[in-house]
DNA sequence: GACAAATATTATAGAAATTTAATATGTCAA
DNA sequence: TTGACATATTAAATTTCTATAATATTTGTC
């Protein structure tokens, strides 16, 4: 089981904080993740490296959109990609992003999806 | 301590599976958060209700956008309002966005932010 | 080297999100 | 009921995001 760290409420003030970066970083991060295509990605990436080809076959979606979100989420730091001959696997590099993706399972699929 | 589900890899088919509205709801849900001052009303949310105008007051941006903000969230399922006299008081109804914003903080403001 | 395969990049048009300003609504107090 | 306060709504301008098409780059094979 992944543990979500504990928060002491009186930290967030650094959230509040006028002058911390830390907002904007949050906000970037999660916008990256924020859209039905990438969000299919990442989940076909949790198990193991796939290629773009595999991708783009795999959801439907075209070979320069699916590039286009690969090199978002690698940009984010989400995302590595490793070439072998003329392929490229992509990878999930912030394993943040398992416990999000996680969390958004149980909300949007367990639950109500029977 | 708040658990993360334990996630059955399995499951992940849900989210790509072509006809589930699952990655596009939880797409909407990202992106309802996903914004440097949306954040900022959050956690300024979570330990308690907070009026807008205190809100308006305690992050320094407009009445507009503050209130279109917290429209947003609330639409969204993430607020809840309460009206006292001449007051509305904003409060979290959801509490899976204590989870997120509980991973966020350790990633943007608990680790580099010394 | 020439060609094909796999992926990336660029350009751009269209859609969506954000900001700002202005106006409207609801509530209280005199 | 009038005026002030608190919040919401609307509208328009701007910015950002997305989708599509076209082109470019890299790699392997012949």
């Amino acid at each position: 089981m992944t543990q979500i760290p504990q928060l002491d409420i009186k930290d967030l003030t650094v959230f509040t904080d006028d002058t911390s970066e830390a907002p904007a970083q949050a906000a970037q991060f999660l916008k990256s993740l924020a859209h039905r295509d990438r969000l299919k990605l990442l989940c076909s990436l949790v198990e193991n490296e796939v290629s773009v080809s595999e991708l783009e076959e795999k959801l439907g979606i075209s070979q320069s959109a699916v590039s286009q979100h690969l090199l978002k989420l690698k940009t984010e730091g989400v995302l590595k990609s490793r070439r072998d001959g003329r392929q490229i696997f992509y990878s999930i590099a912030d394993p943040l992003v398992l416990d999000i993706v996680s969390l958004l399972y149980a909300r949007f699929c367990a639950a109500g999806d029977t």
